[in-house]
DNA sequence: GCGACGATGGGCT
DNA sequence: GCCCATCGTCGCA
């Protein structure tokens, strides 16, 4: 029989901690451990990468083109999960963001594996540990995160998926770029610094 | 280690 | 029909 592994209440993220402007989200997701439950067990990861879009502004946010069926959970409750597919084959984990009916999230594109590396290995095959989530359709296959995942709540009572508070990140050991991969975006979205990342757990992660 | 490039399908104009 | 919030593989160093 599978054995029930819900997060400890007293360390699951409540829906507060979203509800807050995006880029600081996304700073203090950094050392957050964000948890898979997948037939009873766990696998985890310390995020050490995340990505902010905001708004029907921001001109690299899918919010650009408004309230779509694709886009409605951007618009949804902060603490809500937002997977979309791209590239005709990669699943992208987001979280949503700030206020009820304005579209904002954030995305998850790297974590250092804590636990459940068994379930993770088998799901990257012929993938060396460095490499299994130093990306962002990466960490969803590890995870196995895809679109049945989508506009699933991470704070109240979540199944398969949620966020746990991690380690402390100090100001100092985190960097600010601008986001990865935008291609066609005019600026200033192109260069505004609203991607956070980490390197303080590199030296935890096996090769 | 690094740069080039093809794969592959939903969303939107 | 074009655009992707990308990845794995290949060739080369």
């Amino acid at each position: 029989m599978t054995q029930l592994v819900p997060p400890a209440p007293d360390k699951l993220l409540p829906c507060s901690f979203y509800q807050q402007p995006v880029t600081d989200v996304a700073r203090n997701l950094l050392g957050k451990l964000l948890v898979r439950s997948h037939d009873g067990l766990r696998a985890s990861g310390t995020i050490i990468e995340a990505e902010a879009y905001r708004g029907e502004e921001d001109l690299a946010c899918h919010a650009k083109a408004g309230y779509t069926r694709r886009t409605a959970v951007m618009y949804g409750k902060a603490g809500t999960s937002y997977v979309y597919f791209t590239y005709g084959m990669h699943w992208m984990l987001n979280i949503v963001c700030e206020d009820t009916g304005f579209p904002a999230a954030v995305l998850i594109r790297a974590i250092v594996v804590v636990e459940g590396s068994d379930w993770v290995s088998d799901n990257r095959p012929s993938v060396s540990p460095k490499h299994w989530c130093d990306g962002p359709a990466k960490l969803t296959r590890a995870l196995q995160i895809d679109g049945t995942h989508n506009g699933l709540d991470l704070c109240i009572q979540p199944d398969q998926l949620w966020v746990e508070e991690g380690i402390k990140i100090d100001d100092s050991q985190v960097n600010q770029t601008p986001r990865i991969g935008l291609g066609n975006v005019p600026e200033p979205w192109l260069s505004i610094p609203w991607r956070f990342h980490t390197s303080i757990l590199n030296t935890l992660i096996p090769r």
